[in-house]
DNA sequence: CGGTAGTTTGAACAAGGTCAATTGAGGTGG
DNA sequence: CCACCTCAATTGACCTTGTTCAAACTACCG
């Protein structure tokens, strides 16, 4: 239950703290980089279109609310929160992004963006800056084929989840939550059957639409029938198939 | 209380029974109309790339989920339910679409529609063949250009929409119901104070994650508020404001 | 060590779901 | 044209679920 030992990469500054990074096959900004082929030496692409690595402390701010839209971003390690402030003064969380996920693309048809990106933990991502793709030389056909998918897969996500989440009861949401964490950790090639489970109980409720308490509840209720265990923000699934069986509606 | 008389629209082929159609610069397909020239009597894009007004009848079928993804529709008038069967049987209404809105955006990343999309009432349609846009020889950057804007905007509408119903009580969502159709009617250049409610109280429900019952039940009560007018299928909103103050949060 | 914020747990309460009976509308066939 | 059938919509009674309010507890941070 201890800390799994961190995967060394070649980052010059060393891993970072308290999470490890996705490859950069595995991460959703991968089509896009390969278009732009910046691992290769020569790849020529101007400096500032495509920014590696920049880390944030738990609590940073990627962009706010309102910010102009310039980037959209890929998590390398750690995680984030989205989430919007409503007329009433009230937040809602919007989202929540693992390693290998973009933040951001729901302002690609905006000039701003609609929600706050905060990171929950130690984090660092990458920057795409979408204005000066059209610098790189590359082909803008392909490079607009790689965020017509991009886009494609969060509308098909946003339906998915709407339509889930709508008819589940707190239970079905909660046990999903936990198996959605999992199978994303799982797909970018990251331990899934123990991880962190940064973001707070009320973030977890605002997103699920459930009080915080309820959400307290249930984890405790899980837990108490061996489907899982919690220590502090750590979290293991111990069945897998009953929370999925839990989770369908 | 009784019926409004309809507004006799100009169609060659007379006004489509029970609906008024949506005007071409409306239309969310415009911008991509309007790239390809469409109007223009010289504008020899193939034909087949792009079909207007396919009629359809009440419970026709425009494509089923698991269908080949082929084409992304405008409504030109009428309106349409967007469903999901799931895996246990039940189906789970997604959306309705109203004329002006795209249909079938969801499935562009993907090689199949995800969902079924159904005719509430007499309807017709707009649709662009996708696969077959690079013959227009238009240029596939200023296309591709309208589609991710399109998306972007369906993202955006997306989040809006689930952290407004997951937070929403059935009172709240219901009146934002009403206001959302009645906003983007209006928004289309449609009648906006009084519409047709064509889909069912069950349809409305398993969009907002209610009983049909409750939705029901929360109708009447809006109508002995004098908020809203409702007689068979049609809706009237009478105080506006009242909606408004209720559907915030 | 104390203060603060997040978490857990309990008890009362409210919202909405479920079940069931009734009404109403549209469609069909005699 | 009317009787009848069917299905959607409405309404009531009851019950489950999750919220609210409140209190105790725990980790974290000076």
């Amino acid at each position: 239950m201890g800390n799994v030992p961190l995967h060394h990469g070649s980052a010059p500054a060393g891993p970072l703290p308290g999470g490890l990074e996705v490859a950069c096959q595995a991460c959703g900004l991968d089509p896009i980089c390969s278009v732009l082929d910046y691992a290769a030496e020569d790849s020529r692409v101007p400096e500032g279109v495509l920014i590696r690595r920049r880390p944030l402390l738990r609590g940073a701010v990627l962009f706010s609310q309102g910010d102009p839209f310039q980037s959209i971003f890929a998590v390398k390690s750690g995680a984030f929160k989205l989430y919007g402030t409503q007329p009433g003064g009230q937040q809602r969380v919007i989202g929540f992004h693992l390693p290998g996920e973009l933040i951001g693309v729901e302002a690609m048809s905006g000039d701003c963006y609609p929600c706050t990106a905060r990171a929950l933990e130690k984090s660092s991502v990458c920057e795409l800056r979408v204005h000066r793709l059209p610098e790189t030389g590359r082909s803008l056909e392909t490079i607009q084929r790689s965020i017509i998918n991009l886009l494609g897969n969060e509308v098909a996500f946003s339906h998915e989840l709407i339509s889930s989440l709508i008819h589940q009861s707190a239970e079905q949401r909660i046990s999903g939550f936990l198996l959605s964490l999992s199978n994303r950790l799982q797909r970018r090639g990251l331990p899934n059957e123990e991880f962190n489970l940064s973001m707070s109980r009320s973030d977890i409720g605002s997103y699920l639409g459930l009080a915080s308490e309820t959400v307290s509840r249930i984890l405790s209720k899980l837990q108490q029938a061996r489907l899982i265990l919690l220590h502090r923000k750590r979290a293991r699934l111990l069945d897998r198939p009953a929370l999925e069986h839990l989770s369908r509606s």
